[in-house]
DNA sequence: ACTTTTTATTAGCTACCTCTAAATATGTCT
DNA sequence: AGACATATTTAGAGGTAGCTAATAAAAAGT
């Protein structure tokens, strides 16, 4: 079995992926000096589960995508999990399942998917992998990207920053919702949304978290 | 925080002592070469969690039973969490709590035992330490040592051994149940014991590792 | 094209946890 | 008491994962 270290970058770099990754990236996205990440990406490359081409960059092979996507698995079944039966805040839900993915067995997994239902989405919207990696394909586009003037569906929001996640709940962006955008303010990037009988200001950086799909399917 | 090893020698040690534990002993439970315990004891000496006679054995500081009943706390709730929740195979549920007792957040172990109703005692019958540490106390005697003709509860049984568990489990001997010890073979220090309408024997180094209680509580 | 800045890698060190083999202490048996 | 067996510790080494400081490569600016 992997590492906790080991599961952590291979997660990180599907993260960041599906390019190259590059290595201060990869560092600050795992709050680790450049130097370790490189250390880390050459052990990973000897046993086969990342390409690396020095001073370009490092992906993951379909052997670590695998493994990547087992430990998405089991975040999100995690995620789904603990608020299903606990309610916790939305922010605690990501932390702590960031912990137990690691500690989840097999066997664990596969009772807490049954428990579930084998549900296909966490409670961000975020599709959970197959337990052979499979992801649907995804017919969803970013928010900050959709045509103007016509109703979407909100599909999935991040969860990895807290802060964010709360503001999101405030403004009722959540999986479900429906908006339509209004305008791209082509300066800043800002836009401006409908919600319910709302209209209420969006930055670029954030629509560019938040998923949509035109049908009704979620 | 302590690290998966240290929580696991300062929970290995409290499951032999309170006496000195012999660095044998504690090598062979946790499985790792007799120097390597050597090793982790002097290490947790220096924290100030052991206190260590070289060649005597080690016991728990007060510190380190502290952090000790912590993991035997998560443990325990995580056992009950999930026996409650998924239902596993009760012999299953020691090695999933075993894995993932380290790696619950503060935050979470509250969640869990509020979830719960803060029980005081797991599936097994083991008794729940409170989140400073407090164990109640003791006022169950061993099956083995109980007095003669005289009906008992079964309050707690190991959950250490899945193999054993099974076995008691098929028995019915489970907390709640009530039992007579009918005879004790002075020769091989088998048992005879009585269980609703059945006799049966049960062996002496089974009947060591499950407790009963005189009382009507449990 | 050359210099500067940014990014990445290497070198060398530390801590943690493990192991085997060798040395030492303790306990037991005669 | 002396010898043998058992338990414990020390010595020495390896793997993983992290760090800082120094070096090297790539990208950007003038």
């Amino acid at each position: 079995m992997d590492s906790v270290a080991v599961e952590n970058y291979l997660k990180s770099i599907w993260q960041l992926g599906p390019n190259d990754v590059a290595t201060l990236d990869l560092a600050q996205h795992l709050d680790v000096a450049p130097a370790s990440a490189t250390k880390m990406i050459q052990r990973l490359t000897e046993k086969g589960l990342v390409n690396h081409i020095p001073y370009r960059g490092a992906s993951l092979t379909s052997e670590g995508e695998r493994r990547a996507l087992s430990v998405v698995r089991r975040h999100r079944l995690l995620e789904t999990f603990l608020a299903q039966t606990l309610d916790l805040g939305s922010e605690q839900l990501h932390d702590e399942a960031e912990r137990l993915e690691h500690a989840l067995s097999n066997d664990l997994e596969k009772a807490i998917s049954n428990y579930l239902g084998n549900p296909e989405r966490d409670p961000h919207g975020h599709p959970i992998p197959g337990p052979n990696g499979e992801l649907p394909v995804d017919t969803e586009l970013l928010l900050s990207e959709c045509p103007l003037n016509k109703y979407v569906t909100i599909t999935q929001v991040p969860d990895r920053n807290a802060e964010m996640l709360t503001w999101l709940e405030q403004n009722e962006i959540v999986p479900g919702n429906r908006v339509k955008l209004v305008s791209k303010d082509s300066f800043d990037g800002g836009l401006t949304i409908e919600l319910g009988e709302r209209t209420m200001q969006i930055a670029e950086s954030v629509a560019k978290l938040v998923y949509v799909s035109k049908e009704d399917e979620i």
